[in-house]
DNA sequence: CTGTATCCACGGCGATACTG
DNA sequence: CAGTATCGCCGTGGATACAG
């Protein structure tokens, strides 16, 4: 893949910055879709603790719509995210659970949640006083 | 903030698996609205080679709008990841570079594109197989 | 140059109802 | 149980025009 290696220290700019081949621009936004979805992170989040049910995830995943279940599902089986395994029994039965790619995934996005707890009151500080330019008094 | 350390092999599920406390799911939320937009990842990406003024962000993220250039920006100045400097002159000239947070948030993204990078074309693949079952002949 | 304001189309998504 | 189908709201975001 080749990409530029971000070892450097960001603020020492002394040579031509290097960034993304701007092709990047368009894979970008591919991650963005995937990682950028919330049903996404939370069904491959639910998925971590191994293969779950289709009610199972349903019912984990709180506030997900049937809709947006199935819709969601499918589109991470088509990345190859996840796999769906339909077992032909008369109440039937289907567990979705993580490919090695869709753990890959997972740690991947692991780094963003973790990222977004230690930095989170930080955020919420700072946004309460950008919305609160007052008190000055 | 102590969130489930995930050294433990996915594959091996002895114990109850440990997942986030759920409350998380708002926090995952959070994330999503920061890293999962695509603009905003775009204009800290920009920022990584230093401040840049409003037209040169406008130019150098191909396919933006003025309009999210804007409230993107001030989305991210609200959250304390990128600083706005107005300097008062004839042509007025306004600077946005990265604070610190901004950086941080920057090399956790990275981690997702790297992730991207790696597995674009294995993604691209997938899809492939997926919408084309047929070919069996 | 650096925005702000308005209009509007599109897609995400929930709600609901129905099927194998 | 595990979906599929339809409808409609609403936020996202582009296009355009105007302003300091």
């Amino acid at each position: 893949m080749e990409h530029i290696p971000r070892t450097a220290p960001v603020g020492a700019l002394t040579g031509p910055c290097s960034r993304w081949p701007a092709e990047h621009g368009e894979t970008i936004r591919q991650i963005i879709e995937r990682a950028g979805n919330k049903w996404a992170v939370l069904i491959v989040s639910s998925l971590n603790c191994g293969p779950l049910r289709y009610t199972d995830l349903l019912h984990s995943i709180q506030g997900i719509s049937q809709r947006m279940l199935t819709h969601t599902l499918r589109q991470l089986q088509r990345d190859g995210l996840i796999t769906r395994t339909s077992h032909p029994e008369v109440p039937p039965r289907v567990e979705y659970a993580l490919t090695d790619l869709g753990t890959t995934l997972l740690v991947a996005v692991t780094t963003l949640i973790d990222w977004a707890g230690t930095h989170h009151d930080e955020i919420q500080d700072n946004r309460t006083r950008f919305d609160k330019p007052a008190a000055t008094s």
